[in-house]
DNA sequence: GTTTGCCTACCTACTAGTAGGAAGATTGAC
DNA sequence: GTCAATCTTCCTACTAGTAGGTAGGCAAAC
């Protein structure tokens, strides 16, 4: 009984997936309407204003990400493990062109011309995914799993940079199998070398 | 007298401009129309459609960036110096906030719902600028001033995925100097031991 | 004397958003 | 338990504004 989600939760899946597939100026309400069966005016009901509905949107992700993220830690695998199963969970995505792309580094690229209430959500989800890239590298480091040769703030946003730069790559050049070709090297070299 | 730009390219400067901003969607003939003080109708007489300005626009990108990146490597630099002249140009960019981004990574990223003819042109750049980077890595290999742990080509596309992701990387935050942060400790890798 | 560049005036389709109402479920008072 | 008030969800019908695009004219340049 998975499909049973709330009318306001099928528009922001809608939404999501439209969203990562044209960005923000690239779905309107007419679009949601058509695509799940409902009036224009019903989705205003849910959400009086497009911003309004990109906010809750990214805050929804954001969320998600976050419990996905912490729960990813709290399962006690090593950080090794937990940096291997983040990369494999945009691998997967990527490849079932189910959402082959982060809604929030689409967003970031409008970033100049998004309301601030998004804008400002989306620099969060940002501070909060490097945040957990940098304590899952800090504590490799301490576990000798992983050797850097930068800070790990630094190195996190590298890490970050290049995760999302291989999504862009891969769907520029729509082969799927060009994501895990540069993300896998740059994992590689952060393990140390007896692994 | 560098203002004597005739109008058709002024509309594009000021197309690939709004788009560096907003995307493809992100703005209109009216944005144009307002910015170079001309009409609508007008705008329409130099490229009758959207996706014809856009593949226009996309087309002397193309050919701008391959004359930089050809001159680039008959200036008999070494491929090292290239390679940071490359790096230059994006940083001074991002920097200067005056083009914080590249248009076709811009548009890469809203692909999907591309014009054909559009995005069929940036695959073409995107193609070029790998093919650059692999001759521009080959090319310092064979003179020892590079040691890569993977193919050239894969190393370029890796490159390429770093320094856009840098570039989103840099405008989420807010933070131009994010840029050089990430993409410099990426090229000092590459270059062997002795400087 | 045709081509070029720009104009006014217009069109249709679509945008986000609103007003007001019908149907059903929920709640509270008796 | 029943009845009425209220809340929720969705609807039809509409608004003002903007989207990309067109028709046709005018003036100057080639």
């Amino acid at each position: 009984m998975k499909s049973m989600a709330s009318t306001s939760d099928k528009i922001l899946d809608i939404a999501q997936s439209l969203i990562v597939a044209g960005g923000y100026n690239g779905f309107s309400y007419a679009d949601i309407s058509a695509a799940i069966g409902i009036r224009k005016a019903s989705i205003h009901h849910h959400f009086p204003t497009k911003a309004e509905l990109v906010s809750m949107l990214v805050d929804r992700y954001r969320k998600q990400a976050e419990a996905g993220l912490q729960s990813l830690r709290e399962q006690a695998a090593s950080p090794a493990d937990q940096l291997q199963f983040y990369i494999n969970y945009w691998q997967s995505c990527v490849e079932n062109a189910s959402q082959p792309f982060c809604v929030c580094a689409m967003l970031a690229s409008e970033m100049q011309m998004l309301p601030e209430e998004v804008a400002s959500r989306v620099r969060a989800h940002f501070q909060n995914l490097a945040g957990w890239l940098t304590a899952v590298l800090q504590a490799g480091v301490e576990q000798e799993l992983f050797r850097l040769d930068r800070r790990p703030e630094e190195q996190a946003q590298m890490l970050m940079a290049s995760v999302h730069g291989a999504m862009l790559s891969a769907r520029a050049f729509g082969d799927p199998g060009l994501f895990i070709a540069i993300v896998a090297p740059e994992v590689a070299r952060l393990r140390t070398a007896d692994r």
